[in-house]
DNA sequence: TCTATCATGTAACCAGTTACATGATTTT
DNA sequence: AAAATCATGTAACTGGTTACATGATAGA
């Protein structure tokens, strides 16, 4: 009976992060999200950002401090964490580091269907994938480059890192793949099961 | 501009695949799913496909056929696929398999919080998923190795073999990122931050 | 015959996304 | 000073999950 997080979104488990080093109001925890490019590994909306701050406060893992106004500007209500966020917090962490979850990657389920696919098109588009994998592989590389001469120290980097391990991976994956998808034999059974219905 | 999917959820695809091979009511394609093994690689559960089923419909990819009554049994709508669900239903695998989609993998999330952690107790949690995901690669060796054995043909297989390089990869990754959190500059720099905290 | 489990679906609730609102600053 | 964009948030909609319902069959 594994009690199920009160917040499961892991952008709470970010917002956690950031105001367990300060209290923060919404709007700055949106910006520092953005600027420190951990954005780019969780879906991140400034809405969705505003409703997680909502069941945060709920579940009692963080707390309203104090609502200021600076200017004509809309108020903005400042948040710090509370003990049992911090429990939530670093417990969820471990948990996320220590234990794979089950991930559902989109190319999973398509590889699946596969066998749908003429073996010549399957082939085509994995070149496509190709392609577009090397791409992402370039910036990715880049991006870790500049940040590194910029002096960001390497454990600010790793998700990228591991970002491009698994990338990387999938491109000999493809490679593989495609070896196999031009195999005579698969494509002669290929036809015989499918060949009619195109 | 592009128009996004009506149904984006990536069970409308597998539901689409089955229905464009015959007409078939909701719980016998929550059956196959489940016998095909393909319910591994997407998030399923019966109330999700009846609502799926109910949006496909009402985009006019599928449509009931006819209702069937078996002695008492509640009634059971058979759908059948249409013309512009199979347009849709090639497009977006052809998409699938083409363009890498963004994924946002929890690790992620928590690699890019690592910094958080005292190195020694990260270092003991990555170890613990290394063990884990050893597990896992042998169970998804055997599960291929098996089903290889009786006849499935590795085309049916394909996508657990994507599994399985993606988490050998994720392996050599840990191995390389325990290697570097033991590093004594790291461990220096890291009290000198953070050892005040704990 | 009582209990458990299967077969099949509906309904109520909650999370997440898209669209809207509105004053302040900056640019032209 | 008009237009564009920034700063900040709310509201409405829709998708997905959890919980509930109910007759049928099978096992003890």
């Amino acid at each position: 009976m594994e009690r199920r997080r009160k917040v499961p979104n892991p952008l709470a488990l970010v917002v956690l992060a950031w105001l367990s080093m300060q209290p923060l109001h919404p709007y700055e925890l949106g910006r520092r999200l953005q600027g420190s490019g951990q954005d780019r590994h969780i879906k991140y909306t400034r809405s969705s950002l505003y409703m997680v701050v909502e069941q945060l406060a709920k579940a009692g893992f963080i707390a309203a401090r104090e609502t200021v106004r600076e200017g004509q500007r809309p108020e903005r209500t400042v948040y710090e964490i509370t003990g049992s966020g911090r429990d939530e917090f670093y417990e969820w962490l471990r948990e996320l580091v220590a234990q794979p979850r089950e991930e559902y990657p989109q190319f999973a389920v398509a590889l699946s269907l596969l066998s749908l696919l003429a073996p010549r098109e399957a082939v085509d588009l994995l070149q496509k994938r190709h392609t577009a994998l090397t791409v992402k592989i370039q910036e990715t590389r880049k991006l870790v480059q500049e940040a590194a001469d910029s002096g960001v120290r390497w454990i600010f980097l790793v998700e990228e890192r591991y970002a491009l391990a698994m990338l990387e991976a999938e491109l000999v994956f493809l490679t593989e793949l495609t070896g196999s998808l031009g195999d005579p034999d698969y494509i002669k059974s290929w036809q015989e099961t499918f060949g009619s219905l195109t």
